[in-house]
DNA sequence: TGACATGTTCGACATATATAGAATACTATC
DNA sequence: GATAGTATTCTATATATGTCGAACATGTCA
């Protein structure tokens, strides 16, 4: 028994995780209906895509496939109720949202917020009105750290 | 030969074109050194990962297939010299950054500026001194919109 | 109890991405 | 002009992702 373990290697799945636009998609729904089956949200989002664009959407299996692999990947688990699946988030919105600027931070401005604020000011178009807001936010942050 | 020009298809290209992490990495030797040959961004990339993380980097013909398919996305060029091709850049690093952003906004927070500045306040741990930063940030680009 | 609706599991295929060895072409030089 | 170095092109593998149909299971209700 000694010598199968060295081996053993049991999916190492450290490997990167990204959230895809499709799971976007799907987390998006899960985060508002959980817990919530396969069929609601490929439901919910045909529902919305003959919405926004007219076209059709995704097969239900086509969802089934991509929801059970992201119970492998570690964002969603899935919650059995006789033979039913109930899917729930594994990860917040906000663990999420966090991840993912961070990541765009990451690549686009090497980890640096100010680099990427200057970024915003000078090159996309920050609106007067937003700056505006913008500064609200600010202020109202500083004050509440003063005290 | 009728016949065969109604298939022509000639890749629709339309496609969702998303810089991937290690393209990310190309790009940004390409623009620091451009126009340069696919060795000489081989190499700074080993030389980079060696120093940062010990690690070999990869051989030149990962790169240098990564290389061509940025072509056919429209992230790089080829000037021939003689037998020697060299890259450049067709995209620049502020549009690089721009679609970055974007794509970030779109997928977490809606595509909106200001859902991500608060989230950035209350999540991010937005220092005082950035704060401080920020707001003279917003204060400058105010007064040059201002004129 | 058996047909229907709904859910789950399997397997399949296309394309994208990451990776790299092998075969080939070109150039300068001894 | 044969040869050693480079660079380029070709080919191949593994894994990830997007997409779905078909087969199978189960609960409901007339």
């Amino acid at each position: 028994m000694s010598e199968s373990l060295e081996k053993q290697k049991l999916k190492p799945n450290k490997r990167k995780v990204e959230m895809t636009e499709v799971e976007w998609e799907i987390m998006r729904i899960v985060w508002d209906k959980e817990p919530c089956a396969a069929g609601t949200v490929q439901e919910e989002l045909a529902r919305l895509k003959k919405l926004h664009s007219g076209s059709p959407g995704k097969a239900y299996s086509t969802i089934k496939t991509t929801m059970d692999r992201m119970v492998e990947k570690g964002f969603l688990q899935i919650e059995k109720v006789r033979n039913l699946q109930l899917f729930k988030s594994c990860i917040s919105e906000v663990d999420a949202k966090h991840r993912e600027f961070r990541k765009m931070l990451k690549r686009a401005f090497d980890g640096a917020l100010t680099p990427m604020m200057q970024f915003l000011i000078e090159h996309e178009g920050i609106s007067k009105d937003e700056a505006s807001q913008l500064r609200e936010l600010v202020q109202r942050s500083e004050e509440k750290s003063e005290k």
